[in-house]
DNA sequence: ATGAAAGCGCTAACAG
DNA sequence: CTGTTAGCGCTTTCAT
């Protein structure tokens, strides 16, 4: 029923291993033969077995790719881009979510370790001892968190909040609050750490609250603080927390960008979308999968000696509607 | 340097089939063997090799989800739903993006063949030609399009059409435009069908018009005319249309839902978090999704023999901001 | 350039 | 209940 080699092999007159070269190795087999074993393979419908040929390389040419949660705006445009990526290298891609649970997180990636070449982990929350024991058993590549030892991709989100701070410093506004993000959030701590020089630097009031939930509940839930504070800019973890905040403000009759400046994290489809249209951070998620994908694949080949790399992605400050002057 | 079952029966004073019974037919071992060796293995830090076992299972314990655009706000509650229904049922997915591409969209069926028990397929563009020549050789589901012969998941947006030219009339609009979706869509042709029904059931005029493009711009470029159409009531193939359309509308003066009502389809995040709030036909992904999986299962289960079942899933209308009395 | 043969890690009869 | 023995489909020396 299901076409092997040997069929190949025999319906072209030719050994398995000659048939084997023609696809793996195509430069060591005549090119009559060659050409051949090709026409008869299609013929026959002919499609190399991914798994056998694991068994032996030791190479599944599979990848896996585990975020927090697919339905977070966030995590698609990265997972479009990685597993095109993949795609283009000939590599398929496992997608898992872990619920942002880690202990599931840890479950997912020791189910992956033996089916995978490598795994990709988007803003893990794995404990470092854990990923420590793990690592040793299948290459790692982490986007926007700090591992030590491990090649990792960070969307440089200081380099964009400083220049939140400072967009909505030079709009006029003195008091200025931080909705920071979940505990243990590199991306959090990053913004957290840059808004505060920001503030200093271009001399403004910075007030920190959180963590807040990633989520829109987490900015409706702030904003009571938020109108009480006085604060007439705000930064927020990301772009659905911005629009709970907005929503939460509106409901208090407090007016965005009119009384209160409102500056989101992601450029993410919802935010482009909102009216006001969301200023807002961009990270720049599609390139990261993207390079993620590539340096994984390097590890990959590299074997144990791989040097882990650090990549830092720019992000930029767009401005649209949801900041005015004060 | 990679434990084998190998290891586990040496270690555990046994042989492989003992070891590997105890992984995949439990009972047929003795409790006390049972428990060392799952003690030992435990201790080795053994892990079957499921591409191993594979070959010679002919079941992979993997499937293939294909979906047209990963970053489309319609499917990712669908692959989060799918991927977890498939690791409880201890498979894992490999998902897969056509970027809108029929070509593409071959190609990854074909190279999912061999290392998949079987094929999840979202609103597929293939042509039935090529489905019909696939489908011999590994089981799918469809979601949201009729394909005879194949077991198939729809969610019953006609059900959430006629709803919403109810509602829309029970508002008092008397001209109605549908702003339908993408050539070829199952969707489109069936909101299509049911509004056009639905328009002669409650004695209102109904305009057509379309393609569109299934995103924001589509909704964009459809403003002018709805705006020129004197139509006050509009439903539209996704929410991305919808939000675009209120974004056109407003550009041009036209207010929502003060003087044109508008309906979107999805519930997607972008609309839930709109203002003014997106009236919307819910469509239950994430119950497709599920559901899918599991008829996939099911049939994979069954091999050959399986009867192809059809599943309608039910939509609602959601009430919300976007619409109101004429 | 091609053939022969061993074996990747595991399961599945078949014995015992 | 456990051991023995063939492979699953493919790659990879090693010969030729």
């Amino acid at each position: 029923m299901t076409v092997t080699i040997r069929d190949v092999a025999r319906a072209s007159g030719v050994h398995v291993s000659t048939v084997s070269r023609t696809f793996s190795a195509p430069h060591l087999v005549n090119v009559d033969t060659r050409n051949r074993v090709l026409a008869v393979a299609e013929g026959l419908g002919y499609r190399p077995n991914r798994a056998a040929r694991a068994l032996t390389t030791g190479r599944t040419h599979n990848l896996g790719l585990i975020v927090a949660d697919i339905a977070n705006p966030f995590f698609p445009p990265l997972i479009k881009a990685a597993q095109a990526q993949a795609r283009e290298r000939d590599y398929h891609v496992f997608v898992a979510d872990t619920d942002e649970d880690p202990l599931l997180e840890q479950e997912l990636i020791e189910t992956f370790v033996k089916q995978v070449d490598g795994v990709l982990l988007c803003s893990p929350r794995l404990s470092n001892r854990v990923i420590e024991r793990l690592r040793a058993q299948v290459p790692f590549v982490v986007v926007n968190r700090r591992l030590k030892g491990l090649t990792t991709v960070l969307m440089d989100v200081g380099q964009g909040a400083r220049a939140a701070v400072a967009h909505l410093a030079e709009l006029g506004h003195r008091k200025i609050a931080l909705l920071a993000g979940p505990h243990g959030s590199w991306t959090s701590d990053e913004m957290h750490a840059a808004a505060t020089a920001a503030a200093i630097e271009f001399g403004v009031d910075l007030t920190v609250s959180g963590p807040n939930e990633p989520t829109e509940q987490g900015g409706l839930a702030a904003a009571a603080a938020i109108a009480a504070s006085g604060a007439t800019g705000v930064l927020c973890y990301n772009d659905l927390v911005a629009l709970g905040l907005i929503e939460g403000l509106d409901a208090r009759g407090v007016r965005v960008p009119g009384d209160v400046s409102v500056i989101g994290v992601d450029d993410s489809l919802p935010g482009r979308l909102n009216r006001p249209k969301l200023t807002t951070i961009t990270m720049p998620t599609a390139a990261a999968g993207r390079m993620a994908v590539d340096l994984l694949l390097a590890a990959v080949g590299a074997g144990e000696l791989g040097t882990p790399t650090l990549a830092r992605l720019e992000t930029n400050l767009v401005i649209r509607e949801s900041t005015a002057p004060r």
